[in-house]
DNA sequence: GAGTGGTCTAGACCACCAA
DNA sequence: TGGTGGTCTAGACCACTCA
C-alpha cells in the first residue's frame, strides 16, 4: 500500500482502495450480516494505512447503509433482520402516521422462465430459470398491497412457499439468512394504474380503482440486480413518503 | 471557541457549531446563492479552529446540497438557477429515458386565505394571506402535469403572473433571485387518484384516468416550510424515479 | 505559479459501552 | 478499566484551475 500511484491515469485515493478491500471481504463472507468487523486500529494495521484513512473508507460504507457504526461497541455489517431496519425499503405509511401491524398472505410461489424484458433487468439470459412469488400485504388487517416478486432461481436454490412462510414473509431477511445475499440498494419507478381483474379481486376493489404501481429492482454488492418486484398499492389512506435533498 | 464544553449536557462537536455559524451566514445573506464562500484556510482562521474542522462542517453542508465544492476553484453556495441543477426536485422522467423540452403554461395566479389545513402545513395562522398558482407543465409539447402551488404572501410580496413569466416558470429560481429564499429540502407524499373535471380537461384525459398525485412541502433554512405544491401527473409514458439506500 | 480543495499521517484526547 | 468509535489538531503533500 506504499505505492500511491500518484500521476497514474487510474489514480484512486487510498481510502477508496481500502473501501474496495472491505467490500471484497463483505462479499467473500469474511464478516457476515450482523457481525462486528475488526476495529479501525486493527484494520489500519492490516492494510498498513493510518486509522484516519480506514475511517474514511468505513464512513463511506456507513453512508451507504452497508456498515453500521456504534460508538463504544464497534462497527457492524448491516442486516435486514434487525427490528426497526426490517422495513427499510418500505415507504408506504398511514396518512395519520400511526403504526400498524403488517401481515403477509402468500398467494403463490412457482417457477417460470425469463422473457427478454426480465432477462435484461436481472442481467440473465432469456429463458433463465426464475422463481415467481405473489402475495398480499395487509396493514392492520386490511389488504393494501398486491406484491409480485421475481428472483433468479440459481442463487436462490430451494426457495419455496414453505421457506417463505418459515421466514414470516420477510424476503430480504430470508435472502440474507438462507442464501447470504444482502440487498444494499434499490431503484423504484412509480406510476398510477387502474386496478384490473385479479388484483381488484384480491384487494376487494372495483375495477378501475386507481392504484400506485411501484416497480422495484434490488441490487446486491457490485450493483448486481437480484430481485424484481411490482407492488400495486391502494392509497386511499396511505401514501408513499419521500424526502428530497 | 476555546470552550469545548465537554461533559456539558448539551455538548456539540466543534464542527457542528461551525456548521451552525456557516448556516447563519447563509441565512443572513453574507454569501448569496451562486457566490463563493471564503477558503477553508480563511474560515479556519476566522473561527479559530483547524482546517480539518472547517472541512468537516463544509462536508456536512455539501452533503445536504447546501454548498457545492469545486476542486481548484472554491466552495460555492448552491442555487436552483444553475443549468443541470434547475430541476433537482423533479423526479419524473420518460420511460425510455430520453431528454425532453419542458414548458410552462400559466393557468392562474390569485390571492387566497389559509384554511386550517394549509395554515398548519405552512406554519401560519388560519386566514393568513396566500398566493395561489396553477399551471400546466408540458413535456415535449404534451401536457403531463397539472400543478397547484401555494406560498405565503408575506415573504413573497409582489409575486404575480408577470413575474412568474419573467422567470420562465422556474419557481425555485425566482424565489432565490427575487426574494433571496432558497429551498433546501422537500417532503413528498405520493398517491394514485382518478382525474376529475378541471384537471382531466386541462390534460385532455377521460374522467377517471389514474393520475399520480405528488404533494410536496418545501423547506428553507431552519426547516421552515415555504411552499405547498400538488402535482397531478399523467404516467402513461413517464414514471417517478426513486433510489433507496 | 499561486490559490483552492483533496488526501494522508501521527498523535492526543473525549465519549460511550461492557465487563 | 480497557476497548471502541468520535473529535480535533498540525503539517506535509497532491490534484485541479486559472491567470
Amino acid at each position: 500500500m506504499t505505492d500511491k500511484t500518484y500521476n497514474s491515469p487510474n489514480y484512486r485515493p487510498l481510502y477508496d482502495q481500502i473501501k474496495v478491500l472491505l467490500t471484497q471481504s463483505l462479499i467473500g463472507g469474511e464478516w457476515r450480516p450482523g457481525e462486528m468487523i475488526p476495529s479501525e486500529i486493527d484494520l489500519a494495521a492490516r492494510y498498513k494505512v493510518s486509522q484516519g484513512t480506514v475511517r474514511k473508507a468505513i464512513d463511506s460504507l456507513a453512508g451507504e447503509n452497508i456498515l453500521i457504526r456504534r460508538q463504544g461497541k464497534g462497527t457492524f455489517v448491516a442486516t435486514h433482520n434487525e427490528e426497526g431496519i426490517k422495513l427499510r425499503f418500505l415507504r408506504l405509511t398511514a396518512v395519520d402516521g400511526h403504526k400498524e401491524a403488517l401481515q403477509n398472505e402468500l398467494i403463490s410461489c412457482s417457477k417460470t422462465k425469463a422473457d427478454n424484458r426480465l432477462a435484461k433487468i436481472l442481467e440473465l439470459k432469456a429463458g433463465a430459470a426464475l422463481i415467481d412469488v405473489k402475495r398480499l400485504l395487509t396493514f392492520s388487517g386490511r389488504p393494501l398491497i398486491y406484491d409480485h416478486i421475481i428472483v433468479p432461481a440459481a442463487p436462490f436454490k430451494g426457495l419455496n412457499s414453505t421457506r417463505i412462510e418459515e421466514n414470516n414473509g420477510s424476503m430480504y431477511g430470508m435472502y440474507e439468512t438462507e442464501y447470504g445475499i444482502r440487498m444494499i440498494r434499490a431503484e423504484e419507478r412509480l406510476i398510477a394504474v387502474a386496478a384490473t381483474g385479479e388484483v381488484a379481486k384480491a384487494l376487494n376493489l372495483k375495477l378501475g380503482t386507481p392504484l400506485l404501481s411501484i416497480e422495484r429492482v434490488s441490487y446486491t454488492y457490485g450493483d448486481k440486480p437480484m430481485e424484481w418486484r411490482l407492488g400495486l398499492c391502494l392509497t386511499d389512506d396511505h401514501h408513499y413518503m419521500n424526502e428530497l435533498e
